[in-house]
DNA sequence: GATGAATGAGTGTTCATTCAT
DNA sequence: AATGAATGAACACTCATTCAT
């Protein structure tokens, strides 16, 4: 129990040193020597509690990525039923005030792990996570027009702009996270931003064939 | 005559092996000896024709770079003159369709280098160049609302908004070059996008002090 | 106990490599690879033990330099005291045999490290070891002779040969040990030729102004 | 004959150029590329007027340093002569004053050559031409001394003491060109330090067997 | 469990020298 | 007589990873 809860102090330890590390200089340019310096580690010490380098920067970020995943899953999950109810997407304006604020709320409580993972994740398995989360949100809109287009009989998707709205959409999130450190100003802000981005959907997404 | 074709295509393939390399790996990523492998060539020879790493990666997008500086101070210019003589801003719309396809234009003339530019330039002095154009882009809002504001009165600007507008529309040119090669799409896309984005200039950035 | 006595073995082995290297071709020109070779090591190996090559040299000539300097202290404060309690510079000759033996002792003791700073320290922040040591002679015998000095009206100190006499003195230590490996030679060879020099002392440096 | 006139111009400019760097360098350190670019002159240009690196060096000292050797030989063939004719060393004082004056005027007339024979010269062949000339000195005086000595029964050098003081004497030379760019104080100076250096040439080298 | 020593391939860069033209 | 391109070995230094102890 005792070797457990020092194991357990300083697996936590290097954690925290390669978040440091990790912040300052990005997954490529972190030095597994420098970690464990600060650390107080030995080199091979980290090697004990993670495989390699990749695995040290998986510990600190894949978890809140998973949990992030599971809420817009679940979100999404949501909506859809939410489409199948409703006869006309003017009807029932969406409010996306909810989720904004469950992601902004999850980003924020695990505020280093996000950062590293949208700056400093090159040559990372999780590089092309925004790309992801950009998928996943364009499926989720395109999912839920599908239903309205088939009442708006020659109007179909610009992939492109959908795509691009997207990218938008996640990127303020981003840009969020990159520029304020407060969580109550950043959920007010998100949600004007959201509001703002509907329109986009609406006119740049929907086209004639 | 026949050396002189000789020398400038080694430096050319050199180059050409550069610009293959740092795209695929990034700056830092990217080795000399390996671009050297490619283009033919000793590492030393190398070293005859660029000062060193970042001379060779500063000769592949500085040229492309500040032509597009060039470009958009000119237009940034006309733009503030243009201000002066009208009295409403809605009196006028303005139209970006000219300024967004010069853009446009250059970029995609310019592919590979901009594609480096934003996508493989940590480490460089061109890393910060995208903020750049950020800044620029709302200086330029920024100024042009501000006759504007003096007949609104009770009503500022949203430095946030401002700033998140601008960014995401020097965003939507690198999405746009990261996402499609083909200039006449590009051009259409773009011009369409710009029109919606001016909604958000409206709408997001003016709020009531 | 083994493994510390082996590895302490492995760092000599290196530090001596690097002695045999600088002394054979001085700072510059001494190759790390060349040292490690030497050693039965690899080049990265060396980088465990120092943290580059000036440390490595460093290493070698840190301490018994620092050491000599703090012996050369303790001296001149000993004359100093000594100065103010006599009334005249002829009536008690110094006898320099003690300070003389020592310094020689001391340098005997550490051969290799002062050759290396006297013959091999180009482009190391001891390049300029010799100059401090002449410095702090000739400061040494300025603050001897200004007592004297106040009973001689009409007289000064020659700058340039209360300088150069510095110079010879400090130089006729290191001719001594780059001539000859045999400390009791060296200790009595060194006592007459500075028993030579107080008479350049007085008939040199001291003139009319 | 205009051609040859250029190429002496050109090799001029090289020499002077090389001058410079080697001066700042030293011979280790100082790059040809370099020296060809203050030349203006490609790299390859060098290699028609010099063998190579050294080459280049020798054209710079090897002319002043044997003039140097010439005065010097002369001088000790005069010497030799001269000690043949006297019956007792205390008889005639020698003085030294012409010697020293015709090597100051020499020295100082090649300032820059013999700067760079004496500071930057490693790794060259005239690394140890101090060496040479302390050789030479030494000599002479042995020379000097043997008719005295035959009158001085039970009395022989101390080689270790005669050399030091050739070596002091050349030392005096060296010292004053590092010290002191102006010929006139130089004469003066090294007058007085060579007189001084003849009681060391007394006291220090004739002992008893 | 944890150490610390060691590896070995890798990095950008420099250099005197060569040689076809 | 001179160019300028090219060589290729050398440099100090860094790194993630391994492993006997």
């Amino acid at each position: 129990m005792n070797s457990d809860t020092e194991n357990y102090a300083r697996r936590g330890q290097l954690i925290e040193a390669a978040k440091e590390e990790f912040l300052e200089k990005g997954y490529n340019k972190a030095s597994l020597r420098s970690i464990c310096a600060k650390a107080n580690m030995t080199t091979g010490a980290l090697y004990f509690f993670f495989k390699n380098k990749e695995d040290l920067f998986d510990e600190i970020v894949s978890k809140p990525l998973e949990e992030l995943k599971a809420i817009l899953a679940e979100h999404f999950e949501e909506d859809k039923e939410f489409m199948t109810k409703i006869t006309d997407i003017s009807e029932g304006d969406i409010d996306h005030s909810d989720i904004s604020d469950k992601i902004v709320d999850h980003i924020y409580s695990n505020y280093d792990s996000f950062l590293l993972l949208l700056s400093g994740s090159e040559n990372t398995v999780f590089e092309n996570c925004v790309d992801e989360f950009v998928d996943l949100t364009e499926k989720s809109f395109i999912q839920m027009m599908d239903e309205s287009l088939k009442r708006m009989p020659g109007c179909e998707i610009d992939r492109y702009m959908s795509h691009w709205l997207a990218h938008i959409t996640v990127d303020a999130f981003i840009h969020e996270i990159k520029h304020d450190k407060n969580v109550e100003t950043a959920r007010v802000r998100l949600r004007n931003i959201m509001n703002y981005l509907v329109h986009g959907w609406v006119t740049l997404t929907i086209v004639k064939k």
